[in-house]
RNA sequence: GGGUGUGUAGCUCAGCCUGGUAGAGCAGCGGCCUUUUAAGCCGUUGGUCGAAGGUUCGAAUCCUUCCACACUCACCA
């Protein structure tokens, strides 16, 4: 390279990358290694703030990402930035060392370095980092998006979407508050994993690759495994594993699964997601539903109160969540009494109520299709939603009181959207073989939802699956609701997007 | 899949309606500056205007198609 192209002004990004690239050669050339193994870090710029009292005139270590410098010729102030916040450093030449503040003058913004120096407060009252040496950590080549911000007001905002979730590193370094709604995620992964084991549950892994994919009606990812020449499924669901795991004597189990559906995305739906599944041995959906109920409790309590604001909507957690038989809602909503109704009493209603409908549904599906248009929304306080028909319910108990047309199931519903699904489980190997059977017909005849009979599971009910109760939480709208986020891709780190073209 | 909108410099945006060959701020580059903080001041570079066609003497601007993203509806536990 030679010194004219060095000192090519062009700022087009490919100039930035070489002038960079250039510094890190003269850096190398001052004896310096940019990229060097360690740094000893003794505070981090949120302590310095908080104790400032104590830390005045003490010599501290931090370490970061410079995002700010603002040069006056032989002194500068600079923002350096860690995982705590930012805090700001005075680098002067007379303190740093004449071949230091050489080196600092070839510095950018986003490149990290160590400073050593004395807490100290300026004429303005910020606290500073008086810097008394320099280090280098890691010079960067890439430019970093410039955010500015002046009395709360932010200018210059790093705020396309599309940037933001395909260069996911630049938002988090740039947008404070992203990392602030994933630090609250793993607080509550965290919360959810000693909410179960303090309840004696154990923690366990079951394949992501299935041969048969099962447990929730849903269109699969398939792959192939070269060396057994076979076709595998990516889960869509870890009920028939765990399910196998109770057969097996564990009587509480839990899982943190990723599920992939090949379906739409929205808002509420990526294409790989989390739930969090959970069974336990001698109980029942009535037992689930005073757990669930204490979950969340303790989730809420965890981000510190009992009430949430969401989408404009003041949700209480502290106030018993309403039960309600689904039947019920329809009178409560509708005000119409469905209990005695027929697929043609149900075809009439959709009639008058201009609803489109397949003739070809059952009970269940009408049902169905009507709650979710016409109650589902009006569900903004937790509510847990009982007894739900047979026929969209394959791995569910029928309700004990012999009406057939029902099982025993609950979702819970919080500001018109479904956070939980839970049986009092299908354990009775006869009734499982046939309702698989019934979905195995169903998926023949083209419904690329219903489930595959899954030989293996049906052999492990007929081993013995003692009475069981079983939840699947969607964890990424748990998530979403406790940090008010209103998209799905807000609450993943990295959302599922086409493929970019990169240069 | 339908509708609406967006796409211009590394980043944030203006220009588009009403066609005349691209503009600002930040960042960068060259200077000045030892308590600044959206630092300031002087100077300066930087663009295949998402892509491809078309209309036109002339297109960032008008038209068509395509691509990506967002919002929304539909589908989907």
């Amino acid at each position: 390279m030679s010194e004219q192209t060095i000192h090519e002004k062009h700022s087009t990004l490919e100039n930035i990358l070489e002038q960079r690239k250039e510094k890190i050669k003269k850096i190398r050339e001052m004896g310096i290694n940019p990229f060097p193994y360690t740094f000893d870090v003794t505070h981090k710029s949120q302590d310095i703030k908080d104790k400032f009292d104590a830390l005045e005139e003490k010599t501290v270590s931090v370490a970061g990402r410079l995002m700010a410098i603002r040069r006056m010729g032989k002194a500068s102030f600079a923002h350096l930035q860690d995982t705590e916040g930012r805090i700001q450093l005075y680098i002067s030449k007379n303190d740093i060392g004449e071949d230091s503040y050489a080196m600092f003058k070839l510095l950018d913004i986003g490149d990290i370095i160590g400073i050593k120096g004395i807490v100290m407060k300026t004429r303005t009252g910020e606290t500073t980092v008086k810097a008394s040496s320099l280090t280098l950590l890691t010079k960067t080549i890439r430019p970093l998006p410039i955010v500015k911000e002046k009395e709360g007001i932010v200018y210059d905002a790093f705020a396309d979407k599309e940037l933001r979730y395909r260069k996911r590193y630049l938002d988090l370094i740039v947008n404070p508050d992203v990392k602030e709604v994933f630090i609250k995620k793993a607080k509550i992964t965290q919360a959810t994993r000693e909410f179960f084991s303090s309840h004696g549950y154990l923690e366990v892994e079951t394949p992501i690759l299935q041969p048969l994919y099962g447990g929730a009606n849903a269109r699969p990812f398939t792959t192939h495994h070269n060396s057994l020449d076979m076709d595998l499924y990516l889960r869509i669901a870890d009920e028939l594993y765990l399910k196998r795991l109770i057969v097996g004597g564990f009587d509480k189990v839990y899982e943190f699964s990723r599920n992939f559906r090949n379906e739409g995305m929205d808002k509420i739906h990526n294409p790989e997601f989390t739930a969090i599944e959970f069974y336990e041995a001698y109980v029942d959906y009535f037992y689930m539903m005073d757990f669930v109920e204490e979950y969340f409790r303790t989730i809420a309590k965890t981000m510190g109160n009992s009430t949430i604001e969401y989408q404009g909507e003041t949700i209480d957690f502290s106030k018993p969540f309403a039960r309600k038989p689904m039947v019920e809602l329809f009178s409560e909503h509708l005000g119409i009494d469905i209990s005695t109704y027929t697929e043609d009493d149900f075809a009439v209603l959709c009639k008058q109520k201009k609803f489109e409908f397949n003739p070809k549904w059952n009970y269940g599906q009408f049902l169905d299709k009507l709650f979710d248009e016409y109650i589902e929304p009006k569900l903004i306080q937790p509510t847990f939603v009982i007894d739900y028909p047979k026929a969209i319910s394959p791995l569910a108990k029928v309700k004990r009181d012999g009406d057939e047309r029902f099982v025993e199931r609950f979702e819970l519903y919080i500001c018109g959207s479904e956070y939980v699904n839970a049986f009092s489980e299908l354990n009775d190997p006869l009734d499982q073989r046939e309702r698989l059977e019934k979905q195995d017909r169903l998926r023949v005849q083209g419904d690329e939802e219903a489930q595959a009979f899954d030989e293996d599971f049906i052999q492990a009910i007929e081993t013995g699956m003692p009475p069981t109760g079983g939840v699947g939480i969607g964890f990424d709208r748990l998530i979403m609701l406790f940090t008010g986020q209103t998209s799905i891709k807000d609450v993943l780190f990295f959302p599922a997007m086409r493929s970019e073209k990169l240069s």
